[in-house]
DNA sequence: GCATAATTAAATGTCAGACTTTTAAATGTC
DNA sequence: GACATTTAAAAGTCTGACATTTAATTATGC
């Protein structure tokens, strides 16, 4: 492990990335103690508090794990699913939210991914995700739901759509791209007329999900694309009637460019 | 911003989570240069490392950027596609390596995202798209193409693919999944006759894309995920027969091998 | 002899203060 | 007015210390 003293990068920085190198290269292996931060310390002629710097970005990628006490320190992590995905609802979020993604194309990107399911979901769901997507169907159809609930209902939904493949790849990365997609979707308000019309097309997905009828769940899933780009299109629209007086600068607001 | 020095957690978490969740809920945004070190440490009532510690943290997520001067300090970073992507391959790639994912599974997956690209693909590529598919089917044919850059030019295809569908979210999320596979992919060794098939099928898949044809792009990829799976079993078959690399002969020692 | 309590040691977590390096702005000089 | 110098602010780094947590060790009591 080598550590240049002279280079521009920061010294935290090169051990980090050192250290990663080394987890991702197989040379450190899962639940692997690493040497302690006083001997990280003495072997990398570095200061203690440099390499907790370097352990602190470490930690935050999930790859290490620190202990405390007399038989502590910093172990290799094994990446759990749950882990993984927190990181990529946090990154996938931040992304839309900071790179002016229109509702048009994360709603594209998300319809997609689910697409690709579908067919997966419609041969090997259990009977346990069809009673989940029923479950939220029938919560979405209660009175005096807020929008907030509806949409986080909406999403467990998916979820449950995605998890009925059976593949926890395809699960991670699709449950990431729902999830983050929550923020943009929560700008919506749902009238009780096109929260009927979502509702029906959940069930005609969870039908086809049940018939085991792939086809059906697709064009389900395309239709309710359709549903809700045009949902989004009429919200937008009249938010930009009555608002333009209103705040400049709603630097939280995701917008909705072109 | 509140912070408890009496938690449990540790300082550097809280103060990290906090600056996070301000960067995500709006509070602060992009470009926004947050206090000194030293004035975060007296506004919190910690120390200076702890501070950077946090910092690290966020650094380590590209939610931050540090500069060094007399107009330095951290800001808010824009999370780019290129930040984006980066962490999700190395993400991917750990979860892959590290929880014993079936190649099967990650095969399935991967194409699963793919098949999801295509028609949209089909329907907006431009001659760009096409032209770098053509190039990487040429450059797979060469002679004397090492199984690594076999591999690194299909990657190159499929990401030239998932491009063709004109939607960076759907390309930063897919190219990610894409990568990560590589490694297993590496552990391939391809003949010529399977590269021969394999060509046929990008061939396949490229002629679909430029004729703007979805279904047969699908169904490309539908045989080329066939293709891959049979390959891949045969390689491992084969070398589970030759693998027990124990040439001992036979003097009736008793081994413990699983 | 065994179970429980006290001690100890090793490790991370935190702090205080100093020094170094980088960088841009302010100042001075021609 | 253009260029060189000084200065100050900020991150980066180091030293050394203390606090806290935890498990192993030892001591104690029955």
């Amino acid at each position: 492990m080598k550590i240049d003293p002279n280079s521009s990068t920061d010294l935290s920085v090169q051990i980090a990335d050192a250290i990663r190198d080394a987890i991702i290269s197989g040379a450190l292996i899962v639940d692997e103690r690493l040497p302690s931060e006083s001997e990280l310390a003495d072997q990398l002629n570095v200061s203690r508090p440099t390499v907790r710097e370097a352990l602190k970005r470490l930690g935050a990628q999930s790859l290490i794990r620190t202990q405390r006490g007399a038989t502590g320190g910093a172990f290799v992590n094994r990446l759990s699913y749950t882990d993984a995905y927190e990181q990529q609802v946090t990154t996938a979020t931040l992304l839309l939210s900071m790179n002016a993604v229109s509702f048009e194309t994360a709603c594209e990107a998300r319809y997609a991914l689910e697409r690709a399911c579908a067919p997966l979901s419609a041969l090997r769901r259990t009977s346990d995700h069809i009673a989940t997507m029923r479950t939220e169907i029938f919560r979405q159809g209660q009175p005096g739901l807020t929008d907030e609930a509806f949409c986080a209902s909406d999403v467990a939904f998916h979820r449950a759509l995605v998890d009925g493949a059976g593949n926890p790849v395809l699960s991670y990365q699709l449950a990431g791209a729902v999830e983050a997609m929550q923020p943009l979707m929560n700008m919506i308000t749902f009238t009780a007329r096109s929260r009927e019309a979502i509702i029906a097309l959940h069930t005609t997905i969870a039908d086809a999900i049940e018939a085991s009828d792939p086809q059906a769940a697709v064009i389900g899933l395309n239709d309710l694309e359709t549903e809700t780009l045009k949902l989004a299109a009429n919200v937008f629209e009249a938010r930009k009637k009555k608002s333009p007086p209103a705040p400049e600068t709603d630097p939280g607001a995701p917008q909705a460019t072109a």
